[in-house]
RNA sequence: GCCGCGGUAGCUCAGUGGUAGAGCGCACCCUUGGUAAGGGUGAGGUCGGGAGUUCAAUCCUCCCCCGCGGCACCA
């Protein structure tokens, strides 16, 4: 008998029944069966060492390729189990995938594991490789497996193969050598010895059993893997470069803000900090006005039965800063805007004609978020919403939702930020309303988003209980993801707190709500601009533009006439006259991200013209200084306004 | 909240069972220097907080607080 493979590049050839695809590598060459990893038959993964049993459209995937990534990641998680078990008698085993850049392995062991136990761990992975025991493959029947599981003390698996395997489907472990073996799905390497010793163990953390935290903490060890020593040294590399753009040191670095204990989770901001602030709200809300929206102001903190009538109480009190007056009554500071907007809106009587409604408000709110999910600017108790609520007709959702994707489209276009894709989160598993309402909703989204350009990809799931949203995806310059924006429908608050217009029919009728924001909160926002720029923004964004430095104090004089004049043209403007050579302020200068330092010395003020130094370049550009005022002044204009 | 690691000068960090150091920054002095660090001098610390062991604790033990990395959470 014989078999036919097809391969990529469409070329077919029959091999016998019974061929490996590690035999298959080696008849095309030697080099190619020393990169291969495994192979895919009809893109199923295959091992190498398998014998094929059936032709299709086949596949040699190497370890340079990202599928062999996954495949020698995979493995690096096994040989790590296989030298803690070693060095680690009675550690169980529970699971152990592969991560984006690389692999982590979940064990049960009754005393902590300490980091200082890594470079012991990494010695004896490399051993293992350098062992290059066989990795055998052997297909087991449940209960057996179960069973013999069971009988080596490995309980999470055997709860695994019960709990997760179908009757009747095969059960694959995978073993290394005589040695040791795991329940895995596959594919594996033919021998450890393949991996390579491109890894490295990087961190250790809790995590519960099956992610839930009521069942027993396990320890986590993370580590990465790569194709050869120098992706690896790449990766490490990279994360050096991340490192130095985290918002956290930038912030210090460049006196934007702080945080103390005494507030854990809310921010100080310095005066630079609050000056980025202020441009991007000032730019906000001209894009906000123009785009018809009304700007409100609800009150910071409310009584307890406005919480209870809003619903807050009963679902959101552990988040809720709840504090009690001399006087025995009990109020929460303002976790969300909506339940006030409401009140806005109730306020004297609203007809058809006032909708569709969009109340804006640049909201603070307070949610006692848990200790350990704090982080710099990303995740605080306090923080301020660009939020806006949009009151309307359930005719007007398609209409208002394409509006708001293509204003927040172009406002994350001029912060610069570019859009992975818009998700387009559905019905959770616990939800509030019937399943017509659903299936009309998340409709809605999906043609708005349509209407907008958009094709939306499916977050099956990930919906509010009570609404379908739609959520934007934005990359930054290193590739991050971050959520951005949002768009989420709502029929609930609404009839809860009875809001209601008058119709053409002069009937009372309730509106539908559409919670939206574009940059979430300003904290977060700022700290991914931070990260996204690495401290050095864009002209209009920073909050020192220009630094005016002089070479000796003979150009005091003209400085200071350079200086004023660039304030005067609406430039925020340093003056540096210190007794100090330019060298060291420009370096000073540059370090702290000044876009334009202006060098000014005799011949300068002789000339009346400034030379400009921009940050990152070494050219200097010599003009008169009303040209450098005009260029300057333009570039520095916000993008809304040019 | 849970697990692991950490907390020493304004910042970054070294260090020791006998109460402490560097670099940068800061102050003062000299230097007026043409595009990423000119030189000198000096000030600055409850070694996160509390308790314990010890003749003696920044160091060892325990508790607490905070930070960092994950996990969980994030309508």
């Amino acid at each position: 008998m014989s078999i036919s493979l097809k391969f990529p590049d469409g070329a077919e050839r029959s091999y016998d029944d019974g061929v490996t695809p590690l035999a298959v590598a080696e008849g095309i060459s030697k080099s190619l069966a020393k990169k291969v990893v495994a192979a895919k038959i009809d893109g199923a993964w295959w091992d190498l060492t398998r014998p094929l049993e059936r032709g299709g459209k086949f596949e040699l995937v190497t370890r340079d390729s990202a599928d062999g990534l996954e495949v020698l990641r995979h493995d690096a998680a096994h040989v790590l189990a296989q030298a803690v078990q070693e060095l680690f008698p009675g550690t169980q085993v529970t699971f152990g995938p592969v991560t984006e850049d690389g692999f982590y392995y979940d064990f049960a062991r009754d005393e902590p594991f300490s980091t200082d136990d890594f470079e012991k761990i990494e010695k004896r992975m490399k051993e293992i490789v350098d062992a290059d025991l066989p990795i055998v493959r052997t297909v087991w029947e449940k209960e057996k497996a179960i069973q013999h599981f069971k009988s080596i003390g490995e309980i999470y698996k055997a709860e695994i193969i019960d709990e997760v395997i179908k009757p009747g489907d095969p059960i694959t472990v995978y073993s290394h050598g005589d040695k040791w073996g795991d329940l895995c799905r596959g594919p594996h390497l033919p021998s450890t010895g393949r991996l390579g010793k491109a890894f490295k163990l990087m961190k250790l953390a809790g995590a519960y059993w099956r992610g839930d935290q009521n069942n027993q903490q396990l320890q986590r060890i993370y580590g990465t893997a790569w194709a050869d020593e120098k992706q690896l040294e790449d990766y490490l590399h990279r994360l050096e470069e991340a490192e130095k753009r985290d918002h956290r040191k930038l912030g210090r670095q460049m006196d934007l803000f702080h945080m103390q204990e005494e507030g854990r989770g809310m921010v100080f901001w310095h005066e630079k900090g609050l000056t980025l602030w202020r441009t991007i709200e000032a730019y906000m809300r001209r894009r906000l006005e123009k785009a018809g929206y009304v700007e409100v102001r609800t009150p910071q903190v409310l009584d307890r039965v406005f919480w209870e009538k809003s619903g807050h109480w009963d679902k959101y009190r552990p988040n809720m800063f709840v504090c009690e007056t001399v006087e025995g009554e009990t109020l929460s500071l303002k976790p969300m805007n909506c339940p006030g907007h409401v009140q806005i809106f109730k306020f004297g009587q609203k007809s058809y004609r006032d909708l569709p409604l969009r109340m804006a408000e640049f909201g603070a709110c307070h949610r006692y978020e848990p200790s350990g999910s704090l982080h710099g600017l990303m995740r605080v108790r306090a923080f301020t919403q660009d939020d806006a609520h949009i009151f309307c007709r359930e005719d007007q959702i398609v209409e208002e939702t394409a509006r708001f994707i293509e204003l927040a489209t172009s406002i994350h276009e001029d912060f610069g930020m570019v859009r992975d894709h818009i998700a387009l989160g559905t019905r959770p598993d616990v939800r509030a309303g019937a399943d017509e309402f659903w299936d009309r909703a998340e409709r809605q989204m999906l043609d708005a988003a349509r209407a907008a350009g958009v094709e939306p990809v499916i977050a099956a799931g990930d919906g509010a209980f009570y609404a379908p949203k739609l959520d934007f995806q934005l990359k930054d310059a290193i590739g991050r993801q971050w959520t951005c924006g949002t768009i989420q429908l709502d029929y609930v608050l609404p009839d809860r707190l009875e809001a209601e217009y008058v119709g053409e029919d002069g009937a009372k009728h309730r509106p539908v709500m559409l919670h939206r924001a574009i940059l979430g909160s300003l904290e977060r926002f700022i700290g991914i601009l931070i990260e996204n720029c690495a401290g050095a923004f864009p002209l209009w964004l920073s909050p020192v533009q220009v630094v005016v430095a002089t070479i000796t104090s003979d150009a005091d004089g003209y400085a200071n006439e350079v200086a004023a004049a660039m304030r005067k043209a609406g430039l925020r403007v340093e003056l540096d006259l210190r007794n100090e050579k330019v060298g060291y302020k420009i370096r000073e200068h540059s370090l702290q991200k000044t876009p334009v330092i202006a060098v000014v010395g005799k011949k300068e003020a002789e000339q009346r013209t400034v030379a400009l130094r921009r940050l990152g370049g070494e050219a200097q550009q010599l003009m008169p200084l009303d040209e450098a005022l005009a260029i300057l002044t333009k570039e520095a204009t916000p993008p809304d306004l040019r």
